[in-house]
DNA sequence: GAAATTTACTGGTATATACCACTATATTTA
DNA sequence: TAAATATAGTGGTATATACCAGTAAATTTC
């Protein structure tokens, strides 16, 4: 296995830059494999999600992505001007709006499924697979409401 | 433990959309323990690898952060024109621009330092502090040349 | 039920980050 | 050494993502 580029490095003692550091690459990798489709992997994750979320309210979709609903509101727009997906406006409350795939998204996204799958699974070949499915969930873990408030609560005492 | 927020989402199969989401959460909670000295989570962690590097060439710094070089360049401009870093023509070849940090990127560096330990040191609480050292290491090997070549590879064979 | 507050979303602005095309240097080839 | 190629950086453009300041609609308070 090859070791890491430099000596020393930030990502050696920072979680945080050590996350993004891999989370920078790994894009990269998916991205490549999913290129022939047009979409950037994060634009297929998004419409994944909106086609797991059957017409989710913006802000609840923000809230599954762990993405701040001004900055989900602004990636969707390159999507909804591709006609990929749409807002619908919710029927009982005025100010929610739901999203969509439209049946071009929802073609596109089943066209670039099967790339997301080669993508998964050269990731897990090249990872393990168990090691893969434990990654994901230690991931989960700390994309948790849960494990943001026990951060917030480890330091001594503040609001 | 706090559980995911949603039943379902792309981060239960896409080790990718995994490691995204909680790098945004990550991103977040280093954020707000930096917020008083008025750096980004993500501009420490550069004024880091700049310190470290003493004077690297940019070119270098990008491969260590794993980042397109042109984005490091972008990256940088909010730094340069707050004066905490500058660069310097390399005197051996002149293509090389080497980057390092004013006096005041230093002392900014060493005052901000404390709270970036502050936010590692509530991770490491809520995380542990093995599995938060075993994850850097995890997260070092995504990073490395190294699974980027096995990943690449271990589709059929392509070029 | 009118006023105050909260909630959901939008638009502006700033940083993060990628790719591409271009420029200036170096290095390699012939 | 002149021509071809490779390398390092810059600037433009596009997406990703955050915060803040609105706006509009719902909910709560009195």
């Amino acid at each position: 296995m090859a070791e890491s580029n430099t000596p020393d490095g930030a990502w050696n003692y920072c979680s945080n830059s050590a996350l993004k550091r891999a989370s920078r690459q790994l894009g990269q990798l998916y991205e490549d494999v999913l290129a022939p489709s047009g979409l950037k992997i994060t634009q297929y994750t998004l419409l994944t999600q909106i086609k797991l979320g059957r017409e989710t309210p913006l802000k609840l979709l923000a809230e599954a992505m762990v993405m701040d609903l001004s900055a989900l509101g602004h990636t969707l727009k390159p999507l909804q001007r591709d006609g990929l997906v749409e807002l619908v406006a919710d029927d009982h409350d005025r100010r929610v709006k739901r999203v969509r795939l439209t049946q071009k998204g929802d073609k596109l996204w089943t066209d670039t499924n099967g790339l997301w799958r080669e993508a998964q699974a050269r990731f897990d070949a090249a990872f393990g697979k168990d090691a893969s499915e434990n990654l994901r969930r230690t991931m989960d873990l700390i994309a948790s409401p849960g494990f943001a408030a026990a951060f917030s609560g480890a330091g001594q005492d503040q609001d």
